[in-house]
DNA sequence: GTCATTTGATACTTATTGAGTATCAAAAAT
DNA sequence: ATTTTTGATACTCAATAAGTATCAAATGAC
């Protein structure tokens, strides 16, 4: 059986008409007749009545014809269905981010990209920044909201979302809390909570970088892996740290942050978009474009 | 677009190997690449990528994949459907049936052929026996559950399916209630109910022509469409009547059912199955075999 | 590193089959 | 009675799907 048949067959149950449905059908009446007459033998029943004045489905016609009808219709979504997931207009994404890109980005990013390709079945997970690029490596997400610059050298690509850079964190009752900014010199003193060299090695090392460059060393105290977890550690009176200052979104009254004085700009951190270059998933392309625009906007 | 390029698709999208699925498809694999690069650019996306190592499925090809295999399906069922349909197996048939037919038959027909032909749909419909054959005749319904034989000749086909004689009908306090069976000579000295001649012709005329062969007439006090309503007039003291002996399942404590001395063999009714010849409907040649089965058993 | 194997693509030929042309037979309308 | 309308048949032609031979690239074996 052949879709030609099924569309020479409805167009016939429309008409009743062999010279009519031909007509329409742009050929010729006799080989209507036969093409029919074959998919009648090949369905194994007639599926019309010839009367002297055109023709009438019968009942196997009429069951036969509600079927052909659904063919021709999924036979159409074939060709479009296969169009908006080559587009990205559908499809899925399986997006990574890092706990930080909880506090400003996600909340405006997803819904955006949401509004705009509605059919985009979004997969999120949450991972460590070194995780993720591994994830994205070998191809079990197809993008990263990550920090960059990473520690290493990655096969990845990166795009900048929105620019950042440290800040100081303490209690609200620490010395240096009554000071409008604070040195790195002055950080060094207090006890110091850093992030952990192992799973989150790059602001690990962008702190180190920092207080380096800076002439001096923190006395690290204690060691987190989740921006989240240093705050509430410095809330508890374990010491002073270095964020990323979007996170003092996640501002506590127990808590003040404060700019550094100096600090280098081979210090400045981001947060960026990472993929894999060889991902030819069409709905990537739609995602990076309203990352771009929504990094547009944050730059204005 | 082809069902033959859909077949081809669905086969490489399952050993994502060109080479097995020519082979699986019995033909070579130079035209299936060219079958396949034609879909493609029909659709106007590519469906697979092809590797060195076989070919995998782009995410166009996945979602026209599974357009493809319910278009398939549905391919299938289009035959399936419509042979179904022409065996009688599915489908629908309008029956109409006069009143009394739902003492005894309806109740065990129905359920017999609906356990056995559960896919089928019956459109039911009550009417008085005249107004049925009509409905057959323009071919408003499929079959008719009738009184037989009818008073005037008709272009339909009848199948006896359940004979039947009169009985008398009397209240349980009437004097003819003492003896074991009565005279239509007895019965036409008493007020009798009679059926309306204009809707219910068949009986009316069986019943005048009982009395008639006896050499007696009888004293009609009042007329009634439905064996039913003859019931409950007798029943409220108006008479005596002769109703079908399946009636008597209607049985209420107030009457009393006699068979009658001597009736003649003409005055025999029966309900039977009437159609047109000409109705083509399969499922009315599956209704006649259960019907006939269901004869079978009533008669042994 | 070389050779054999496996992969899909290309060019060309053959065979199938779908469509066109001419015509007919039956039924209906004028 | 004649013309018109209906679908069916027989035959021819053209489109195209499938086959054959072959190639080029990549992989794996030794």
């Amino acid at each position: 059986m052949e879709l030609r048949q099924l569309r020479q067959f409805v167009t016939l149950a429309d008409t009743l008409n062999f010279r009519r449905a031909a007509e329409r059908l742009h050929m010729a009446q006799p080989p209507l007749s036969v093409a029919i007459r074959k998919l009648e033998e090949e369905v194994g029943a007639p599926l019309f009545k010839r009367k002297s004045r055109g023709v009438q489905l019968t009942p196997a016609g009429l069951a036969a014809l509600q079927a052909a009808q659904r063919c021709l219709a999924l036979a159409q979504e074939v060709s479009s269905a296969a169009k908006t997931a080559a587009s990205g207009e559908s499809g899925q994404l399986r997006v990574g981010f890092v706990g930080s890109a909880t506090c400003s980005l996600l909340p405006r990013l997803l819904p955006a990209f949401r509004a705009r390709y509605p059919q985009v079945k979004l997969v999120l997970r949450e991972g460590a920044n070194l995780e993720l690029l591994t994830l994205i490596e070998n191809d079990h997400i197809d993008v990263g909201l990550v920090r960059y610059p990473t520690v290493s050298a990655s096969p990845l690509q990166f795009e900048v979302i929105e620019r950042d850079q440290f800040c100081a964190v303490m209690p609200v009752d620490h010395p240096l809390a009554k000071q409008r900014s604070v040195s790195l010199q002055a950080l060094s003193l207090e006890p110091f909570v850093d992030y952990a060299s192992t799973q989150v090695p790059g602001l690990h090392a962008m702190v180190m970088l920092a207080f380096q460059q800076a002439g001096v060393v923190p006395r690290v105290m204690q060691e987190a892996t989740q921006v989240q977890t240093v705050l509430s550690l410095v809330a508890s009176g374990m010491g002073v740290a270095l964020v990323p200052s979007v996170s003092a979104r996640l501002a506590s009254k127990r808590l003040v942050f404060r700019p550094i004085k100096g600090l280098p700009a081979s210090a400045a951190i981001a947060l960026a978009m990472a993929f894999h270059t060889r991902n030819e998933n069409p709905v990537l392309q739609r995602f990076r474009e309203i990352t771009q625009g929504l990094s547009a906007e944050i730059g204005a």
